[in-house]
RNA sequence: GGCCCCGUCGUCUAGCGGUUAGGAUCCAUGGUUUUCAUCCAUGUUACAGGAGUUCAAUUCUCCUCGGGGUCACCA
């Protein structure tokens, strides 16, 4: 069974980059009917916080992810890598290091100053003296000092580094006993049963440090797949700093979830030239050999196209429930369908499409000049007043098609063009010239506040 | 700097030795529309460079250049 896993640190808010990646371990271990996991990497007490847990999953949940079982916290777990430790330190496979800080400090600057690789020098690893009694030790792991080590990565292929290149004895328990990152990921991700590890790969230089752990314990090495970065428009790797990367602030700016989820599964992997994907068709196509090897840049463009379509495709029902949230109440607008079926056309975001809504329905606090200008010419006032004339004789008005007849029949009347009355009623009832079709508008707000925007505009003398 | 990864339209990408190098987005133009938007149609724009290998390279190899990542008692 394939069992994949979502591994953040609770320094902050779940950012795009790193929902991407959850996204790709979501999505192959449900197409393989297997497990997705989530492991909360908090052993860093300085940096973490329970809400940016929280947030993690508030994320989560709005988007739809759901974590298989139980979450992991890494700081509930400190017994299991003091077990592991003191095992590797049993076997001889690590050792106790004094070397301080400082010493440590040291021997990285001459390091530097030489021109060498900086790394630890081995002091302590066959050490059986006297050690300094005013040091606490930290526990450095045996790493082979000569060789190679190879990564079979899902996503680069083999990719080979040579021991005495990139590794030394580096430290799995610091002086306070707390186990380091390439440590107990390897222990937890083979806990965990984790056998396909997707991330991003700024761990690539990691992995090797782990595959020693792996070896050490005699765990089976997983299969890993590692996802080029996204960059920013600079170029560099999406940070935290970039702005805009918090995936609940694309909520709040009106982002569909499946318009954002659609997004980011197309950025970095494809399936042929296909652009729209459902949530089922994700699940029954993604594959992790499929994701292509380049970073790729961050740029919003293809969101919006994706939310415009989506919410296109939304139902109204649907539609009402999430404008809610941009404070707009329509559930009791008798109007709402055709309000709603002229409108989502025509808005990129939901918080977009709320405003749209808002300006048809209440009344303009302005006219702007240039359409004014453009609108009112020769005998614009004239054809209103007929307008509103005709509107006062009919009984009942509902549909937009009603409108447009009466519309139609003053048109014909005054044998006039329909820009001779489309214009100055488009200023007069909306305030300028773009906007939906003018028979929505009015079916939307009705006869009675139709003539009263149409009065209002004449009287204001435009 | 060492090590590692990467390099097709502005952007996201297809391509897996022989293609008029395809799609999407963006942009532009035209059509539809009373306007704007939608929608439809059309168009501009790409294989980083240089050597090989081959009858044939975007595709394979090497070099150069360019970009990125990583080098902690952070994760």
């Amino acid at each position: 069974m394939v069992v994949t896993r979502f591994a953040p640190s609770p320094t902050g808010y779940l950012h795009i980059g790193g929902l991407r990646t959850a996204l790709f371990s979501y999505l192959w271990a449900k197409k393989n009917n297997g497990k997705f996991v989530l492991r909360i990497e908090d052993t860093d007490k300085a940096r973490n916080s329970e809400e940016a847990t929280q947030a993690i999953l508030n994320a989560f949940e709005w988007l739809g992810l759901e974590a298989d079982g139980e979450i992991t916290y890494q700081s509930k777990r400190e017994d299991i890598y003091k077990k592991y430790i003191q095992q590797l330190l049993d076997e001889g496979k690590a050792y106790k290091c004094y070397m301080s800080k400082k010493e440590l400090d040291v021997l990285r600057e001459e390091q530097m100053a030489n021109k060498e690789r900086t790394k630890y020098n081995g002091k302590y690893r066959d050490f059986c003296g006297t050690p300094p009694e005013d040091v606490n030790p930290v526990i450095r792991i045996k790493a082979p000092l000569s060789g190679k080590i190879v990564v079979h990565d899902g996503v680069k292929g083999d990719i080979v580094f040579q021991a005495e290149d990139i590794l030394d004895d580096f430290i799995i328990a610091r002086a306070d006993g707390s186990p380091t990152y390439n440590f107990v990921v390897a222990i937890d991700d083979a806990l965990m049963g984790i056998n396909e590890v997707i991330r991003g790969d700024d761990h690539l230089s990691n992995t090797p440090k782990q595959i020693v752990v792996y070896e050490a314990l005699g765990f089976d090495i997983p299969k890993f797949y590692h996802v080029p970065m996204i960059h920013n428009a600079q170029g560099k790797k999406l940070s935290k700093r970039d702005g805009a990367t918090d995936v609940m602030a694309y909520k709040e700016m009106g982002y569909l979830p499946q318009a954002l989820l659609n997004f980011l599964v197309r950025l970095g992997w494809s399936h042929g030239d296909q652009e729209i994907f459902s949530m089922n068709e994700m699940k029954e196509l993604f594959d992790p050999k499929d994701i292509n090897k380049s970073a790729s840049i961050y740029n919003t463009e293809k969101l919006d196209w994706l939310n415009s379509h989506y919410i296109k495709n939304t139902p109204n029902d649907e539609l009402v429930e999430l404008l809610t949230n941009f404070g707009l109440i329509l559930s009791s607008h008798d109007k709402k369908e055709i309000l709603l079926d002229a409108l989502k056309e025509r808005a990129k975001t939901l918080k977009e499409l709320a405003e749209l809504i808002h300006e048809i329905i209440t009344a303009p606090d302005a006219y702007d000049a240039k359409a004014v200008k453009k609108a009112f010419k020769g005998n614009a006032i004239e054809v209103l007043e007929e307008f509103a004339n005709k509107l006062d004789e009919a009984k009942e008005l509902h549909l937009p098609s009603e409108y447009h007849h009466i519309m139609q029949e003053v048109v014909d009347n005054m044998e006039i063009g329909f820009g001779k009355i489309g214009n100055p009623l488009r200023v007069a009832l909306l305030g300028k010239m773009s906007g939906p079709g003018l028979d929505v508008v009015m079916s939307v707000i009705g006869k009675d506040e139709t003539i009263l925007r149409i009065t209002n505009a004449i009287a204001a003398d435009l």
